[in-house]
DNA sequence: CACAGGACTACAAACGTTTGTACAAACGAT
DNA sequence: ATCGTTTGTACAAACGTTTGTAGTCCTGTG
């Protein structure tokens, strides 16, 4: 048969590697034209062409090593099969497991995962948005929403991109979201610390303009409120981060003296509490108890370990996914605006929470 | 009969929003060629143009808010822009921070990031890499290499594709490497734990065939060899986790009762080690030294704060998008084989060593 | 025996770029 | 006035797919 000696030396100088195999070679080298190469490699049209083809091209293109050019498939569908993430921090413990979890049910479908990070720079994320525009990825995920109407997800509005927010969402949700049950898991941790017998409990709330740092300051007042506590005692941190937790418990403890619980929006601000709790030579949970949120990894490790609000990170990742691709498969009706997926959030209870003395 | 009618109903897809404008619509809108505006938009060749006309073109760009093509371009082109990285666990402590540092630069040169997770399973990282091809990625970087040859480096080398591993290299460097020097890691834990005065010290080692392992598991054994120490008690784990340190930790100290100080491989370890030491009614450091590798995240508020190696995550991120993208810009030269970067660690000094009873 | 219809396959036209080449003015120098 | 240059623009050909349409060759039937 016509099997070429196919051991010449390297046709190319250049170091680039052979060229690959185009549906035209394979074409070729099945005896049958291109067209019906791509028929009998796409499951979905095979029945299109006989047998005896269909498994000659399959043999051809396997031992030529054929891939098909994602490029050129993008540009004559339309659809890249490509999602964009924008995420605030990959390295975050908190976004790291919502990629990470997007990303396996986005493979599993075929769909590979574009990330970006603008940080916190609401500028940077459009900057972004748009390349991802130019990519023309087939949906976005956005972990960045924030404020009244995210300038992101108004493009995505305009340009028709399917968009799903996750573990933030917008004051006017406009896009489906996926996150945790903010409320909830305020209401968790202030139940538990009234159980233990706590009455007089601060909060040390997360950015007002983030949903998470809103939400789960009015579930602690809303939980408050439900047993008939004072609830004023609210010192909001300007990030999610353990010096703004230490700022923000400092200026809480200076204003309400006397407080014997603090339920930190998160687990960070928690840390930054203990700090300050610490220097003032005060004992958690002996002098007073403290509870984060989002169960971080390491929450057991520390001392003492937290007693915090823990949310299904990967889950939120992999049921975005699936909401996307939702929309993905069914582009006809429209996007359902504020639907919300919300998820149940569970309290840990470790050892930074105690009766008071 | 040139234009025949094949003009069948455009399969516009529904409540999609308005169509892209094309480097077409702009031509038409600044009255200029399409090629013409193509050459007016890119910094390049805008010298070809007129002053006039490309103010022109530029005006109408923005007007109708055009963003090219990427899969286009990168059908014309051959190149997508596109970088893909494999790690086995986005999530992963160590593995995210290297990926925002890549992340970081890429974007700033205009190339994205495509991640791909394949876990520890080498032959979905083949599929994955293979998927990566197909998407004509330009470069790869890669921090799932293990063992001798790893498949994914041997079809990377085979295509051309640059690569660049991180963190984790080949036995035999086939690609160049951006890595901390795991043997000079171990060696500043060891002498530290010496000059405390241990001389009966353990090491708790990575997974032998990680080059992680092997190599700080050589760098033990030098270093104690350096002080004519006995370096013979060591337990591989099986796995950087904290249960493999917890099991690896109790046979060591089956075999080898005594031992005053562990220098583990790793700081999940090092924390499975704690678990164990607590188990045995031992403090740490009082009865036992303890030190990691790594300086994690959270590992200054574990109980004890770690001694541990620091590495620089986000650097080795970093440093490796540089090396890739000066392979991308001058792709004459060959890969250079096994070019390593040494990042150099250092010692974090906490509470988890001291000097021996 | 003609012919309808089914089963395959080939043809060709896009998709939106980039880029080599050809053409057309405009201009100065001979 | 002729001729090179220079400068700017237009033309057209790819790149590798997917997919509508038009054959072609059968096989079975009226």
């Amino acid at each position: 048969m016509p099997s070429a000696t196919r051991r010449g030396s390297p046709p190319s100088p250049p170091a680039s590697g052979p060229a690959a195999p185009t549906l035209k070679k394979v074409a070729e080298a099945a005896g049958v034209h291109l067209s019906t190469v791509s028929r009998a490699l796409n499951p979905e049209t095979r029945h299109l062409v006989a047998e005896a083809a269909t498994a000659r091209v399959l043999a051809e293109a396997a031992r030529l090593g054929y891939r098909p050019d994602a490029a050129a498939a993008a540009l004559r569908t339309g659809r890249s099969r490509l999602i964009g993430a924008l995420v605030p921090g990959i390295a975050n413990p908190v976004f790291a497991p919502i990629l990470a979890g997007a990303e396996a049910v986005l493979a599993g479908r075929g769909y590979a995962l574009l990330v970006a990070d603008p940080g916190d720079d609401p500028a940077r994320a459009v900057t972004l948005a748009d390349e991802m525009a130019s990519r023309r990825v087939d949906g976005l995920l956005l972990a960045t929403a924030a404020g009244h109407d995210d300038p992101v997800v108004s493009r995505c509005l305009a340009r028709g991109t399917p968009v799903v927010l996750i573990n933030r969402t917008e004051a006017e949700a406009r896009a489906p979201a996926v996150v945790s049950d903010d409320q909830e898991g305020l209401r968790l941790a202030i139940e538990h610390l009234v159980a233990l017998g706590h009455r007089r409990i601060g909060h040390i709330a997360g950015p007002p303009n983030l949903s998470t740092g809103a939400l789960r300051r009015r579930g602690f007042e809303a939980a408050m409120a439900a047993h008939g506590l004072d609830a004023s005692a609210i010192a909001p941190a300007t990030a999610y981060s353990r010096p703004a937790g230490a700022a923000a418990a400092r200026q809480l403890r200076a204003g309400h003296p006397g407080l014997t619980a603090l339920a930190c929006a998160n687990d960070l601000l928690a840390l930054g509490t203990y700090d300050v709790l610490a220097e003032a030579g005060l004992r958690v949970p002996d002098d007073v108890s403290v509870t984060g949120h989002n169960d971080m990894p390491m929450m057991d490790m520390v001392a003492p370990p937290l007693t915090t609000v823990r949310i299904g990170h990967a889950e939120m990742g992999r049921e975005a996914a699936h909401l996307l691709l939702r929309a993905l498969d069914d582009r006809t009706t429209p996007p359902t605006r504020g639907t919300a997926v919300l998820l149940r959030p569970t309290l840990v209870i470790r050892a930074s929470s105690a009766p008071p003395r």
